[in-house]
DNA sequence: GTCAGTGCAAACCCTTTGCAGAAAG
DNA sequence: CTTTCTGCAAAGGGTTTGCACTGAC
């Protein structure tokens, strides 16, 4: 989708991030076909080629990219965080079986208002979860 | 809400765990006084009296109750599993700020169907998050 | 008596941190 | 040149595991 340099460099650029080779490289893997990833699937990929990013830096990097909503946390696995470019509304179904992800778009999932919040707060975000299961599994 | 020794014990027989004295108290912290909990809250709770269970046991008990369907995991925070002794369908609230977790009763938040499920699979659960934020928490 | 459960400590794994060297502006 | 970023390795922290002992039936 979105992946020459240029395009990142200012896409990094808008979001109050600094442009370094690492940020570029990591934003590239997330974007040029963005998907549902964990950050050692970051890794890996980022990694593939003669390129070279620290573990310590991929981490760091997400984390950056997510404080200024450049992707989104998804937490739906205990064991890991995976990180989503899509940042329109949406939701996920997560397949507990294979740790798959897939997105559910805004509009085939509506729901009501929430109520009331708790004194003193302010919405932050609203995920919904459609835990689902491999007909077939062993249960 | 349940806590004598006999309705624990039933419990637990009636969703096919052997009750133990170790389970049986791990069930008392989180059936006499039904809240959100961490493993290490269930811990404290268990050993502030002369009671002794592990910290192994605790863990096991809290995903072996997970399993059978006495307690639900609540997946909100990549740091810790909540585990709540409340079965019924309902939401919740999260503060991000302060790690709270508050129910939303399933009448206060209605959702649509959810769409096609992903291809083999079936409906395991639906998880809604409203994540909330302190109003004053320096952001 | 047999099988399942428990306790302890060590292992695990993802993630974060400290600090010296490198790069960006 | 100054400030921020990166890499490495080590620390951190919740959770799981291996194995001998204990308890349930």
């Amino acid at each position: 989708m979105l992946s020459t340099p240029d395009e990142l460099t200012g896409l990094l650029r808008s979001h109050g991030i600094l442009p370094t080779q690492q940020r570029l490289l990591i934003a590239r893997a997330l974007f040029e076909n963005p998907r549902h990833v964990s950050a050692e699937q970051i890794m890996g990929q980022v990694n593939e080629g003669q390129a070279h990013v620290s573990k310590a830096t991929v981490y760091n990097t997400l984390g950056l990219f997510a404080r200024n909503g450049l992707v989104n946390e998804v937490i739906v696995d205990p064991s890991r965080v995976f990180y989503d470019p899509n940042t329109t509304h949406h939701h996920h179904f997560y397949n507990i079986d294979t740790g798959e992800l897939t997105d559910i778009e805004a509009d085939q999932l509506m729901l009501s208002e929430p109520p009331t919040l708790p004194e003193g707060t302010t919405i932050a975000g609203v995920d919904v979860i459609v835990r689902v299961r491999n007909k077939t599994a062993a249960s």
